[in-house]
DNA sequence: CCTCCATATTGACAATGTTAATTTCGCGGC
DNA sequence: GCCGCGAAATTAACATTGTCAATATGGAGG
């Protein structure tokens, strides 16, 4: 299953592909700190060091698989979102896509929000696919209000971080076990939550606001 | 610093307290994935092999550490919810705390909820100190909406559900870098989402609610 | 055919988690 | 007041890991 690539390149035909294959796999079987690089480079039919010629050290090759994993992402919130006719329904379907795909790839999520990308943030490949993902969420959020305010200068609508942190909120609760999904699969839990909240422009009535909307008690 | 502690038990005088102090110095220095057993005990002042008189391996410490970390946010959350005067600024402070702690002990938050607890989720210290600081979520979120329907049977109430998620997804994003927090402080960042969110039970007019509430496309 | 250089390998080093065998030392019974 | 018992700590060892330096190899271009 290793030897049937074609070797376009160099000696082995190209390793850096079949490594962040292997890697993938094994993010995705025994989760993210499980992985050695010894154990990649043996399951790529390697030897230990042959990984340093592609990666700079092994978060450089977790990285590199955590973009993958972002470009698998966005792909799924894509697909989902297009099948939606409303914006409305547009927004519900990216998170429930979003959940979802949290609890079916719970490793990969894991890695690709983990600090393992906050110390590897300099890696551009990495970056761009996670901006992409975001966009997504960024851009159905604006869309359901009507005309928006004039996209702030670079702060991120307030309206989007809250889209993003509820459906991400959920997602990481789920996938650490603190919620416990039901039978019915996440998206009913994601239903269920979403039906009990509402996002949208900060209300002209500030006082009578149902809840959590009280300034500070200054303490 | 470590001689002088009250020998009232055995050899060296309290150990695991010690150990458990030492890994939490190191895990708020350094976070948690950086923690090595045998440091800690050099820290302590013992040798590499003593820690596993006290605990079974080093996840058993870190569960210990985690534990630990549950008992202070509790008291965080408390504290504050406590100067709150109505319940709607109860809920309010509640997350402003949540995610106050995550962004000032991000080292310490990323433990508490990472793959650790839900490996040792046995440890029964650790699932009661968890249990306690939900349990402060939940009950906040019933207050406003007056009466709530009889507590479900052993279902969570989903008001409760979005409320967490909605809250532990900002302090995620937060600590690892997704979400840039301003320098006006966390607290600020939390106003201006929870200004624009509404949690609440689920409206009588299904079709109009404002955005993220729309039934699945059954794809 | 021969040389060059990217690619791979071998061997080594330090650090880590964990266990087995051994030592140490305070406490309760003689 | 001595003594041994057992909990607690130490030493030594093992397998595994990330990483580097030195070396080998083999395909492409002259």
């Amino acid at each position: 299953m290793k030897r049937t690539k074609r070797r376009t390149t160099y000696h082995h035909g190209d390793l850096r592909r079949t490594l962040i294959g292997a890697a993938l796999a094994a993010v995705e079987r025994h989760g993210p700190d499980a992985v050695s690089l010894r154990g990649v480079a043996r399951d790529a039919g390697v030897s230990q060091a042959a990984p340093y010629n592609h990666f700079a050290d092994k978060d450089a090759l977790l990285a590199a698989v955590a973009a993958e994993g972002f470009r698998r992402f966005a792909d799924v919130l894509a697909r989902d979102a297009a099948a939606a006719r409303s914006p409305q329904a547009r927004l519900a379907a990216l998170g429930r896509a979003y959940v979802a795909f949290a609890h079916g790839h719970a490793a990969m999520f894991r890695l690709m929000f983990g600090p393992a990308l906050a110390r590897a943030a300099k890696d551009s490949e990495l970056a761009q696919a996670a901006k992409a993902s975001y966009a997504m969420l960024q851009g159905a959020t604006g869309g359901p209000t009507g005309a928006v305010a004039p996209p702030a200068h670079d702060a991120p609508p307030a309206e989007a971080l809250a889209a993003w942190a509820l459906v991400h909120g959920l997602a990481t609760l789920v996938i650490d076990g603190q919620i416990a999904v039901p039978d019915s699969g996440p998206g009913a839990l994601f239903d269920a939550v979403i039906a009990r909240t509402r996002i949208g422009p900060v209300p002209e009535t500030p006082r009578g606001a149902s809840a959590l909307s009280e300034p500070p008690p200054r303490a």
